[in-house]
DNA sequence: AATTTCGCTGCAAACGTTTGCGAGATTGTT
DNA sequence: AACAATCTCGCAAACGTTTGCAGCGAAATT
């Protein structure tokens, strides 16, 4: 353990514990020579605050709580990256935690978060999670709880999201645009709201057309199930395929590999994605931007308002972009 | 902010605040019923103990910190993840901090570490990292430091790593037993300790069997870059080609999927890797397997023993194994 | 010379816990 | 009935900070 102290220091140089406290921290009462040799001997003997006696004595953690359902996830890991950073930027530390998509593992983070007092909380709810009172809660005590990605359908708190219908509706548009005549639309868990959403608003902008885009949807829900799904529908020889994430695009891109489809002479490919797997095919997948890095900036600016004492609730969504690959 | 405190429910039940704090906690010295009437109180008040002042208290935080250099990595997240799954099993929590490859934000992540006391550090170092000795000098005040993946030369620390040697082995192993004749072989930053080991047994192995296999090898140091040259390197007419990270075989892949050639009839590929980027082609490509996950099982074992007063220095490993995609 | 002002520093309480020690009350033993 | 043993519980110090307040000497003002 790092056991420089403030009272070490002190005795050491003769003066009080105060003093010592206040030289650290360029506070005016102190003089230039007692600063200075203040600092010097700090600096040697290596001194670091402890964090938990200040926080204790404030009671302002300076610390982050972050409940996601999984680290090792493109879209989470570029949230989280961003977090991170401004985090560290502005001063702040983070904690965070994986619920596994597990409610149980979730209220003991939620526990974990409350015992280390943390100043704001940022959640993604996992699916299976119908109970957000305990998040409710934390709030009632003042601590601000920004819920991303996943949120809850209640409408009482604040939350920043992808624009699931826009997106949708980007990509539509983009198909319609390049006069597709047959669309093969997959889907996720339809239990989900992102893809109930998703789904309405691309098949609502394909059919608002009437130049007779034929139109076939279908809901996986993983990347190995829709590879087998998109072997079975290639049988009606579709023009274009749109995949509503990344997990369904590898699948679809495994599927056309395997039937050695040329994209896009053969067939064209557009996705919703955060724009890493995309990158990794040749073409590269034409895709609208749905980016974890930005998620994440506003969720933090969204945090950072709510504890200048905006008690506005807000649900924001970041504006999505086309990213053309080639693959259209 | 929760201030429900010991104290306060002390005076509510009209006991000590040292009753509250031993009936809490199961103490054997207090009675059963006042035992229940605590517990019952605490519960409805919604009461969490002060993380910071346990910790100031017991000088025993229970944290550990994890520097890597960058969370958005495929094989970093996977055990960041395992790590902070085992952490929270065994009521440790994790605060992460990334490097982002800087030194400078390695050195302000390492004095957030210090000023959380931390109980443990899980680090990985980034490529411009020359001086270890700060985090030594932690080590040296019994804060147990865990180098994971990339570790420095020094050989006074605790090391877990990829079996980086006999992965190449194994690798060219494979394809040997496959009787490829011309091979291409994609490095990674010649500097790195990583890219030496592997690169030396890999043509150690390759060369030592006297059925002369040409051997081409080259440095790359981005998916980019790697695409480029594997366009470059076709040109001989390789009849395979080997990658030593995820992050050189996208770039391989994407050359390849641009010439249109056929895996495994025109080229054969093989890699190492986490598993997942592998896996997202068709067919799927064979790797040797460096786990992340296991990793960090492997690391986070390492750190208990370490606390449990281990002061045995050990650099230990993860074994590899063959996962056969079809790509070779 | 007396008073004010100012620059510098120390005192002490407080944040919420844990824990060794001691004390009173109850029970059991002779 | 006297004593010991046991069961409950409270006191108080300590962990390392921050900060309002007060003190004190020296310089400046009257």
């Amino acid at each position: 353990m790092n056991n420089t102290t403030l009272k070490k220091i002190s005795e050491i140089l003769g003066l009080s514990i105060s003093t010592i406290s206040r030289a650290l921290k360029d506070h005016p009462d102190i003089s230039d020579k007692t600063k200075q040799r203040v600092v010097e001997l700090a600096t040697t003997l290596d001194y670091e605050p402890n964090a938990n006696a200040i926080n204790l004595r404030t009671s302002n953690s300076k610390l982050f709580g972050l409940i996601v359902p999984s680290i090792s996830n493109g879209f989470y890991n570029s949230f989280i990256s961003s977090v991170e950073e401004e985090c560290r930027r502005n001063g702040y530390s983070l904690m965070i935690l994986q619920s596994g998509d597990s409610p149980d593992i979730e209220i003991n983070n939620l526990k974990l978060c409350r015992q280390n007092r943390i100043t704001g909380l940022f959640v993604c709810i996992s699916p299976e999670t119908v109970n957000i009172d305990p998040f409710l809660k934390l709030k009632e005590i003042g601590v601000p709880v920004i819920f991303f990605d996943k949120v809850p359908e209640n409408n009482n708190c604040n939350k920043v999201c992808v624009a699931d219908a826009i997106s949708a509706t980007m990509a539509a548009n983009a198909i319609i645009r390049k006069k597709k005549k047959k669309v093969l639309a997959l889907f996720g868990n339809a239990n989900l709201s992102i893809t109930k959403k998703r789904l309405a608003a691309f098949t609502d902008t394909i059919n608002e057309k009437v130049n007779k885009i034929k139109l076939i949807t279908d809901h996986t829900t993983s990347s190995a199930k829709a590879e087998a799904a998109t072997l079975d529908h290639l049988k009606g020889k579709p023009d274009t395929i749109f995949c509503m994430s990344d997990e369904i695009l590898t699948g679809v891109m495994k599927a056309i590999q395997m039937k050695g489809l040329k994209v896009p002479q053969d067939i064209s490919v557009i996705t919703i994605s955060n724009g890493e797997i995309p990158k990794l095919y040749y073409p590269e997948t034409t895709y609208v931007e749905t980016s974890g890095l930005k998620l994440g900036k506003l969720a933090f600016s969204s945090m950072m308002a709510c504890l200048a004492g905006s008690t506005f609730i807000q649900e924001l969504t970041i504006e999505s972009l086309l990213v053309e690959g080639g693959s259209l």
